[in-house]
DNA sequence: TCCATATATCGAAATATACCGATATGCCAT
DNA sequence: ATGGCATATCGGTATATTTCGATATATGGA
């Protein structure tokens, strides 16, 4: 859990919009049949949303599993990506530990 | 309260070193006699002990107090920053609210 | 094998941030 | 007024971030 890295990953409003929709499947247009079971989101969903280019996206989405703040599983020629909740958790209280006095 | 102004203020390890410092008044150098009361700490022992340039602290101090997160005080030739609990709590939890899903 | 699709990576331009030294400003004592 | 501190601001350079389009890689299907 690098502070740093979360910090610098969480420091910019279209990065932390992302993990926000990502709280919500539903945010994002229905999943194909064969990815039902799976609770990430591809690629292509986020990056319509965000209405940013493909490789911003993509080199967003590597900040934020890098900081650990999604996880990303590949099924063929997709990545979705999903909320690390533990993770969010974890960084959001070591950084209220290390600022705040009580 | 602004959550972007407040991630870039926060999103740099000298000025997070400085809030954690501040904490504790006695991680500085003793106050004048004439300055006892103040709880805040002079811009030259914030310099002194994050070593870097005078005028690049009072940029930094300038930014932490952009984002509310020090209040600052001038009495006589001397500035006094102090920490803003309220406000870092606030931001913390904002924060915090914003990113976890419960 | 060849092609289309999804994602990742590369290289570049524009902008922001991290610092610095020099200078300006404000305050106090003489 | 003059000089000496403490702090703020200015202008600059080096580095990092944002964002893109182009290209590379991987996969799955005809």
């Amino acid at each position: 859990m690098d502070i740093t890295k979360t910090l610098a990953a969480l420091n910019n409003p279209v990065r932390r919009q992302i993990l926000v929709w990502l709280k919500d499947r539903s945010n994002f247009p229905p999943a194909l049949a064969e990815h039902a079971d799976l609770d990430g989101v591809c690629v292509a969903y986020i990056q319509a949303k965000a209405a940013l280019s493909q490789s911003t996206i993509s080199s967003y989405m590597g900040l934020l599993k890098d900081a650990g703040l999604v996880t990303s599983e590949r099924h063929g020629q997709w990545t979705f990506y999903a909320r690390n909740e533990a993770a969010i958790e974890a960084a959001m209280q070591a950084l209220t530990q290390e600022l705040t006095k009580s």
